[in-house]
RNA sequence: GGGCGGUUAGCUCAGUUGGUUAGAGUGCUUGCUUGACAUGUAAGAGGUCACCGGUUCGAUUCCAGUACCGCCCA
């Protein structure tokens, strides 16, 4: 056999990729029971995005527990998804595109797209919601190819025939259908309500979207008038919502406040009448203990609101901007409402940060107080630190807007959602508890609507009365079999398209579902559930979901609420949760922070297998620094492994009958029963998803095969004149490597592929769907007579090795006498293995000493002159 | 402020139920070119296992606390 001097990574991978996709090597068998089915709901990456290092990472470890469980014969079912995830698609295609959608615009089909504009946002070009779609698949299409060669590249073992998307009919329809579903159990309900709000994309947004950033502010201290009492002065970071107050509020035991509770603040400026009344959420502790309810600053204020009968006072708009308002009518009464009217035009259509600075220099005007005397603001701004509410895409702060909104009732179940993450098994199981502490801080249901255009539409209309205002109160549902639909395409049932916006008519509901709402259903999505009852069995729940931390509380989180919604099952049996790729400071890796490690040129220079070899070595959960050194160790071990399987290969290339009867030899012996332990070890760890003890422990079992093993039967393999013995070592050196190959083959696909086709191609065309080693396949092994023969024998050969080095000879440099005292026991392992001894270490001669004292191994090596 | 992880050799990290002398790779030092391998190989140096208490015959390991780092939540 001729084999190549060097291992081309770049070729074999080409090749041996090719061969997978003819010979259908990672397919779904469909006919799979349930109990021989592997099936895997891996993240569907988002394909507005790019993939760096951190992706290849996470998939890889995926990648390497599935090998595994196909090797022991399971059927996998491992597709791959691709995210459309709307919105930030919607601002790329927008950004790549300079478009943006105007939806009352009609659909032009001779539209083009252009992906070289040279437009400033301003100036992008309005096109219609149809249009809009359909830039959105074209350009989502398009990172999908490239996203799919990467992940080719790096070899992994997935179905493409099984591929989906978030954001297709399928998607849609199943997505549609989950959400009637939620509606025939009473789950879902809209409301029109104060809620979180993004005021640039605006669109509401979830309590799991939502972060905290922490932002320079300022307390602002505020006099506001009481009637017959001394002035109050509240503290408050939003002064700008000044003329949205509805209250004044202190806390019910706090002392200072006692005769004030039932009295009438006057606020400055604009010369409405507040009440004072006690709250519990106000903090005695915190500034002057008292501070003013707004149409809304923060949650606090909406709870208190929801609770109280006071009017809402909303001067903040959709945009973020205030609005228009008319002073002196309800609800904005007025003591004097010329100059409130004056005041507040002034702040009229400018942001919040903008309104407040005006805000405030009105305030620290002189007799800007109520009573005309002093500055109604007190003191300078206090500057501080403290945490604001963002849409984590965003890029403003959070506004508290009331809209019309579908919500999930996730907070009635919270006890049910916490015992089906008790079912789940986590790994690493410290993992749930982040989970746990996620639902157990849940404070909102679930805000399913999103003011935006690609995406899965609500299948929704709404009737309209004489003056064609929608009734919400009695939506009408698409029914399931109809799904997907598009209620802004197509009308109701009893309904004509005449009838749209039409007195008496209807509209459908414009608006899309949030990501999650599509992205919860991925187990769903490619189970086909309710559309293919045995798919649906045969893979549901899922055997594994792997998933980076920061996501629990969104990904994993609705996907649980989902599964239990529809069939009050998990959606998965087990959460493998990998963990970061951090930059070499530690800090994660971000486009903003411009840190990002692109993975192709490194899959390039190095090789997939190099690079899968670094990400299988960290430990499941565990965060890695970036270090491009460590690529270089995977090549090395891949490089050991092409040079051994070389040498093993030219050495048995006489004998084709090789088989592990002939290992007859005690060391041979020795070194199948260190296999025996090896198998059973590399197993547990792939059982319970721990890639990187199972490489461990392989590649450690390896190095002794190639340092210690190899050189100890070398001369042996080379010639001997038993013919027997010889055949002893080659059939043991033809089964380590298999073993190796195949121990090795769920993190080295390619080279062990590479080698398996040298010999081994004949009992399973791929390695890929070869059986997983077994004790079984060395049934006809018996376990040596002697203990620790070869353990023994590498003691004396480092030892050798060792004087040699401190010699400063080479290692073939003569021994003339080695004299070995050890206990009568090794003394007897060691004459099992003494000729292959004297050979390795150029020994003339060897005289072993049995000692009293029990094992002692003491060698004194003597080297010729 | 609450929760979860981490802190082991210059660097990156293992450490299997508490037990002789704490390991690997990398880097460093000094050698060796040996019929698979210079993308090699042999040997060597290198650690107060963050700190402080406690439990124990014995603690890197278990418990309590402190410091620092990271993440999640508020």
């Amino acid at each position: 056999m001729e084999l190549p001097k060097k291992y081309k990574h770049l070729d074999a991978e080409e090749k041996w990729r090719s061969f997978w996709e003819e010979h259908a090597t990672y397919a779904w068998d469909s006919d799979a029971s349930r109990d021989n089915t592997f099936s895997v709901d891996t993240p569907p990456p988002t394909v507005s995005g790019s993939l760096h290092i951190g992706h290849v990472f996470s998939y890889t470890h995926t990648d390497a527990i599935v090998r595994y469980q196909r090797m022991k014969g399971k059927s996998i079912f491992y597709p791959m998804g691709w995210d459309d995830n709307g919105l930030p698609t919607e601002r790329r295609v927008q950004n790549v595109f300079g478009i943006r959608c105007q939806p009352d615009l009609p659909y032009d089909s001779n539209f083009e797209l252009n992906p070289n504009h040279k437009l400033k946002n301003k100036d992008f070009v309005p096109v219609s919601r149809q249009n809009f779609i359909e830039a959105c698949e074209q350009l989502t299409a398009e990172d999908e190819k490239a996203f799919e060669t990467l992940w080719k590249k790096l070899g992994l073992s997935v179905d493409w025939n099984l591929s989906y998307e978030t954001i297709n009919d399928h998607c849609r329809m199943i997505s549609q259908r989950s959400f009637l579903d939620c509606v025939e159990q009473d789950r879902v309900y809209q409301l029109d309500a104060p809620g979180m709000w993004d005021v640039d994309f605006q669109t509401a947004v979830a309590q799991a979207e939502i972060e905290d950033r922490n932002k320079t502010g300022a307390y602002h201290h505020i006099r506001f008038a009481v009637e017959g009492k001394d002035d109050i002065v509240i503290a408050t970071t939003r002064p700008e919502l000044l003329a949205a107050c509805i209250a004044v509020v202190a806390h019910p035991d706090d002392e200072r406040y006692q005769d004030y509770f039932g009295k009438t603040a006057t606020t400055p400026l604009f010369h409405a009448n507040v009440p004072i009344l006690p709250a519990e959420h106000a903090d005695p502790e915190k500034g002057t203990g008292i501070l003013m309810i707004c149409t809304f600053g923060d949650n606090d204020d909406v709870m208190w609101w929801k609770q109280s009968k006071l009017p809402l006072k909303q001067i903040i708009g959709r945009n973020g901007c205030l609005m228009p308002v008319t002073f002196g009518q309800a609800p904005f009464e007025s003591e004097s409402p010329e100059e409130a009217q004056a005041h507040y035009d002034s702040l009229v259509g400018f942001r919040a940060t903008k309104a407040r600075k005006l805000c405030v220099e009105a305030l620290q005007a002189p007799e800007s107080s109520v009573c005309k005397s002093q500055t109604a603001l007190v003191g300078e701004p206090e500057v501080m630190e403290h945490p604001v509410k963002y849409y984590e895409k965003g890029d403003s702060p959070i506004e508290l807007i009331p809209t019309r909104q579908w919500f999930i009732d996730i907070l009635s179940i919270k006890k049910e959602l916490l015992a089906q993450g008790e079912a789940i098994d986590w790994h690493p199981s410290f993992m749930k508890t982040r989970y746990q502490n996620w639902v157990e801080g849940l404070n909102q249901d679930w805000c399913m609507s999103r003011q935006r255009f690609f995406g899965v539409p609500f299948p929704v209309w709404y009737k309209l009365d004489e003056n064609a205002d929608p009734l919400y109160d009695t939506p009408i549902f698409a029914e399931a079999k109809h799904c997907p639909c598009d209620p802004l395409t197509q009308c109701p049932p009893g309904y004509s398209e005449d009838q749209r916006n039409q007195p008496h008519g209807f509209i459908g509901d414009p608006d899309v579902m949030d990501t999650w709402a599509t992205s919860s259903l991925t187990p769903q999505l490619m189970s086909h559930w309710g559309l293919n009852d045995d798919r649906h069995q045969s893979v549901f729940p899922m055997d594994i979901r792997p998933q980076s931390h920061e996501i629990i509380r969104t990904w994993a989180f609705y996907t649980i609420v989902k599964a239990y919604i529809h069939e009050k099952k998990i959606p998965w049996n087990n959460v493998v949760i990998s963990g970061w790729v951090l930059d070499p400071d530690r800090k994660k890796m971000s486009k903003s922070k411009g840190n990002v490690v692109t993975p192709e040129h490194l899959l390039d220079q190095y090789s997939s297998d190099a690079i899968r070899y670094w990400a299988c070595k960290a430990r499941l959960g565990a965060d890695t620094a970036f270090e491009e050194s460590m690529f270089a160790i995977g090549q090395k071990c891949i490089t050991k492994l092409f040079n051994a399987s070389k040498f093993v290969c030219m050495q048995i290339s006489e004998y084709d009958d090789l088989t592990t009867a002939d290992i007859i030899e005690p060391v041979d012996q020795d070194l199948m029963e260190t296999y025996r332990k090896l198998m059973t070890r590399v197993e547990d760890c792939y059982e319970s998803f721990d890639y990187a003890a199972a490489l461990e422990a392989t590649e450690t079992a390896f190095w002794m095969f190639c340092d210690h093993y190899l050189e100890l039967v070398k001369t042996r393999a080379y010639k001997e004149e038993d013919v027997s013995k010889r055949r002893s070592a080659l059939a043991s050196l033809r089964y380590s490597l298999s073993l190796f190959c195949r121990l090795f083959a769920p993190v080295f696909p390619y080279i062990t592929e590479e080698i398996w086709s040298w010999i081994f191609s004949q009992s399973s065309a791929s390695i890929h769907k070869a059986s997983w080693p077994t004790h079984s396949e060395l049934d006809a092994v018996p376990v040596a007579d002697s203990p620790a023969i070869l353990e023994n024998a590498i003691t004396v050969l480092s030892d050798i090795r060792a004087a040699k080095t401190q010699a400063q000879k080479n290692m073939k440099f003569p021994v003339s006498q080695l004299t070995i005292e050890c206990s009568e026991s090794v003394s007897e392992s060691l004459k099992k293995v003494q000729s292959d001894l004297e050979r390795a270490g150029s020994i003339e001669e060897f005289v072993i000493k049995t000692s009293e004292s029990q094992d002692v191994l003491l060698a004194n090596v003597v080297l010729a002159d």
